[in-house]
RNA sequence: CGGAGCGUAGCGCAGCUUGGUAGCGCAUCUGCUUUGGGAGCAGAGGGUCGUAGGUUCAAAUCCUAUCGCUCCGACCA
């Protein structure tokens, strides 16, 4: 690509809008452009990454016999009502009407698609295991899109879909997918973690899941990791065990003691100088499941924090969400000074986190007004005493078999992959024939990429202060060939060069604007290609040679122009 | 949806308090000079100040409504 004839425009000033890494400089460097909240347009510099990108994803997908094909953005609502999910998606799905009053909506992905495909094509057992995928427009309308392709409303993403007649089936395929995920972003030369994740409502209790990670500080997950034992697991999911808390033994009864005015754990635990560990978190929720809805008092040690995942899939909610203030006044809690004693609410649940020791003295809430207790021993002095482990995993915490402590990184989901077991198949009525001639309810797996994240997460890992380092699997060129001089000869003299690397099917760009040097360096270095090759006009005449400079490390390498192809090529295989 | 903030040229911003000719930097265009780290000089184009009402002789500025965008929370590839 000759810049001269290039659709392509870079900016010195980072658009206010853009807050992480990844965003400005995509921005910055002309790879995508806004056009509405979390939709973009992938302009042509960008859309090679994207491209590169998908079509590693495709051939590690055919290399685990999946097959492609291309299911439509819009599908019709009684797909999904027959599976249950018009309603559950909620306003994450974008529904409209067609003029003939039918129900449609842009997919925000695609079991129900693909089971329908599957259900009437394939009735016999001996068609299977079998995987399709596509790689396709996406529509989510995330009540809060940000961070630019990271959580776009509009998105690429690649999915699979397998069926099997059993478990072990799935196990073997679960397995192939997850390997062809590694060899994706190995391929892509993205440092990643594999990690335990929770299904939620996309699964089955017994069903593996697990999430691929690319680990950056930026990201908006939560990894739960051990060195030691090889132990990850997203946040959610993480079952650690707490360290460090030391019961408070006493006989003391308990007892009121004036709180004016504190509210918050900390507020409180400084007044009456106790450790937060010693105090109760009281947290009160409503979950709806079914029809039924109920309201939960959970109580936790004062520094530890509610998992709600746990606290739903302990509840077996459908939907959980704390009280909002004018709901819990209408509860008849107090803010700040909720406890589990004295309560006189009818039909509410109460659970006490698992790490709350039942015979240590604690510090909670009264129910009245400016007042706590001390010394609330749960085995002596509650009324309700069911435990379950609730408590969201932190740093410092012991692996759950006992003794290795636990670290906390951030990750960026690119990838997911779930074993469904039969929640579509069975939702959507499917039978194979098995080998006994009868009906059966086949097995699900999905497997999913967020391809223009990927895009997004990639920069994230690999960016300095001058731009982009694009891995040199997914840059959208390899080489970004500056021409530093104007004389018609050595423009001339550039042009061969230029003419003979994309000869040699080198992905090059060819600097031939008509501005200054270090206009091109800036640009090259905000652009990221792995490959520099510089034409200086005044060295060149001094002593004939070129320059390649590496991106990522620097390192300059002066070549003869006759050199250029063949130290390109050696270059780039060792990066 | 709850909380916070912002809408003025393609981008980044000033002007608004105290109403009175719409400005600066970058980018873009023209000419000359310049070519190893975002060049210099001279000139040019580009904005119904988000939108709609209202107050006023007069509104970017004050008031009301509305739309859009961004950030913090529950969702997810």
């Amino acid at each position: 690509m000759k810049l001269t004839r290039a659709f392509w425009q870079t900016y010195k000033e980072t658009p206010s809008d853009a807050e992480i890494p990844s965003h400005q400089l995509m921005m910055r460097a002309g790879l995508i452009h806004k056009v509405g909240a979390g939709l973009y347009t992938y302009l042509p510099m960008g859309y090679r990454t994207i491209r590169k990108i998908e079509q590693i994803v495709r051939e590690e997908m055919d290399r685990a016999n999946c097959q492609e094909l291309l299911m439509p953005m819009v599908t019709p609502g009684e797909l999904w009502q027959e599976s249950g999910r018009w309603d559950k998606m909620g306003a994450l799905m974008l529904t409209f009407k067609d003029k003939g009053e039918r129900d449609l909506c842009l997919s925000p992905t695609n079991e129900e698609t693909v089971t329908d495909v599957f259900r009437k094509t394939i009735k016999s057992y001996k068609d299977l295991p079998v995987t399709l995928y596509q790689i396709n427009t996406k529509f989510r309308d995330e009540i809060r899109p940000r961070f630019g392709l990271m959580r776009g409303r509009e998105f690429t993403m690649k999915d699979a879909y397998s069926f099997h007649m059993d478990k072990p089936c799935l196990d073997q395929v679960y397995a192939d997918l997850y390997r062809a995920y590694e060899n994706c972003f190995r391929r892509m030369g993205l440092e990643f973690t594999v990690v335990e994740a929770d299904g939620g409502a996309m699964a089955s209790a017994d069903s593996q899941t697990h999430e691929f990670q690319v680990v950056a500080d930026s990201g908006e997950d939560q990894i739960i990791y051990c060195a030691e034992t090889g132990y990850a697991a997203n946040i959610e999911k993480a079952r650690t065990k707490r360290a460090d808390f030391k019961p408070l033994m006493t006989q003391a009864p308990m007892k009121e003691i004036a709180t004016p005015d504190r509210k918050t754990i900390e507020d409180v635990c400084t007044y009456l100088k106790t450790e937060q560990a010693h105090s109760l978190k009281s947290l009160v929720y409503k979950a709806i499941t079914g029809q039924v809805e109920k309201t939960v008092l959970v109580l936790l040690l004062g520094d530890d924090s509610l998992n709600e995942i746990k606290l739903s899939a302990y509840l077996k909610a459908d939907h959980l969400a704390p009280l909002a203030d004018h709901e819990l006044t209408k509860a008849g809690f107090l803010k700040g000074f909720i406890g589990p004693h004295g309560l006189t609410q009818k039909d509410l649940v109460v659970i006490y986190d698992q790490a709350v020791a039942m015979d240590s003295a604690f510090v909670v809430g009264a129910n009245k007004t400016d007042l706590h207790f001390e010394n609330f021993i749960p085995n002596r002095d509650a009324s309700y005493k069911d435990q379950a482990d609730l408590r969201l995993a932190k740093e410092g915490d012991l692996t759950i078999e006992g003794s290795k402590k636990v670290s906390v990184r951030r990750g960026i989901e690119v990838g997911h992959i779930f074993q469904l077991g039969d929640k579509y198949t069975k939702a959507l009525s499917v039978k194979i024939l098995d080998k006994n001639g009868k009906q059966a309810v086949p097995l699900m797996g999905c497997y999913g990429i967020g391809i223009t994240r990927v895009a997004a997460a990639a920069i994230e890992q690999n960016h300095d202060e001058k731009g982009i380092i694009w891995p040199a699997s997914i840059a959208p060129y390899h080489v970004y060939f500056a021409l530093i001089g104007k004389d018609p000869e050595i423009l001339a003299f550039a042009d061969k060069i230029y003419q003979e690397l994309q000869e040699q099917k080198i992905e090059v760009v060819f600097d031939d604007r008509n501005v200054g040097p270090g206009f091109k360096f800036k640009d090259a270095d905000l652009l990221g290609l792995p490959l520099q090759l510089v034409l200086g006009e005044r060295d060149f005449k001094e002593d004939g040679m070129l320059e390649i400079r590496e991106r990522k490390s620097g390192l300059v390498h002066k070549i003869k122009p006759e050199e250029a192809s063949a130290k390109i090529k050696s270059l780039l295989a060792s990066l």
